[in-house]
DNA sequence: GTATGTTCCAAACGAATGTTTGACCGCAGC
DNA sequence: GCTGCGGTCAAACATTCGTTTGGAACATAC
């Protein structure tokens, strides 16, 4: 597949449109006409909607593994704590973005679909194209928290996962809703400073010893 | 709508399929044939495909409301802990999945969907439906966490929304992926446990002070 | 017994979907 | 000058979608 303009322009407007409505919802009809093109030119270029939904998705993803792996090496030392591992993450989530040229947020978003709405072969793809990098932040995570049992950090990460892909792909209506509340404007920069101290208390906190919770069933 | 038989299964039907695939891509053909009643039937009883998505919300929202105002009243004081709260909460998400009698995290699936899918009428449904209960209990949590600015405990909000939702609307996957690794089985009931003292520690982390993480813009 | 209203059903409706087709254009190589 | 080729285009393809229709079946009321 060559990168000429009709690609870049379908690319465009297929990730501005599905995070906007959902994979089912964006027809390749509104996808071409919004790009400006012809459109038999996705199934030309493309093959088919569902090779389409992935090129989008590795636009994304190929820089930001690149990008985590470089700040994990000029980062991250062989003992790095839960804090610097977060603030790494994010920051080559920010820095990809801004490499691609499309807001960070709607890569979350993409991601967010990626999980609720009902694309198996998306996930078998994401997880070939991003699992190996994702097997490294977790291990250096999992290290930097010795003291959690391994089934309570498998979860944490599931909440950690929840927090940011929620919280990061509504940051729009998020951040109109708080303009109308409290007349001050936030950056999406600034909500990753919210961010990072939440999530890193959150996988900080002491695990509450069995049997003091609600009665087991 | 009188309540009979076909409404009812109309009902178990979409809500299994809809929390599975989403909400455009499950047909109302295929909602009829797994319920076992004809194609027109949920035209006749619902109207439209719209108000057949906000009825399966219906059934889910009115007991939890119930339920929530009732354990409210009965278990918070005046000035409730965030731990007692985010217990109330989840009991009752428990106890009125229960009584509808579908499992919680299809709930949670469906809420999830309510956001991420594109169905303004839906989200504009669930507020009318649910926005007095949800304020209820966001005041009582800001009582309980006075240390944290108006914003920081806005933005909070959403991370507890969004791990929660994310990872119990997910639970039936997790759950694969951790008895494959671990084998240990693990209920829903033992994910809320790990769930409620993680979010309650993100909720009381202290605010980083402003300027001594990362630079502002 | 007839009238009335509710529920169900097979069939069809128009619209929208992803995909394919075959002609057309510009441009390189020989 | 002809040929192959990558790219574009309008048009049509076969499905699938949500919705509507007209009548059959049934119960209840008078």
């Amino acid at each position: 597949m060559v990168h000429n303009d009709t690609v870049e322009r379908i690319l465009d407007a297929a990730s501005a449109l599905f995070a906007e409505r959902g994979f089912a919802e964006t027809s390749l009809r509104t996808i071409t006409s919004t790009a400006g093109v012809n459109l038999a030119a996705v199934n030309y270029h493309f093959g088919s909607k569902k090779t389409l939904i992935q090129a989008v998705f590795a636009r994304y993803l190929q820089p930001f593994c690149e990008t985590l792996e470089a700040n994990l090496d000029a980062r991250i030392g062989a003992r790095a704590g839960a804090d610097e591992l977060l603030q790494c993450l994010f920051d080559s989530m920010l820095e990809s973005a801004e490499r691609v040229g499309e807001p960070p947020q709607r890569f979350m978003r993409l991601l967010g679909l990626a999980y609720t709405q009902s694309q198996e072969h998306l996930r078998r793809f994401i997880v070939a194209e991003f699992g190996a990098h994702y097997s490294r932040f977790t291990g250096l995570l999992k290290a930097a928290l010795p003291q959690l049992d391994p089934v309570a950090f498998y979860w944490r990460l599931y909440f950690m996962l929840g927090a940011t892909v929620f919280t990061l792909s509504s940051f729009d209506s998020i951040r109109a809703i708080l303009n109308s509340e409290f007349e001050r404007d936030s950056s999406l920069e600034q909500a990753v400073d919210l961010l990072v101290p939440a999530i890193s208390g959150m996988l900080r906190v002491e695990q509450r010893p069995p049997g003091s919770g609600a009665p087991a069933p």
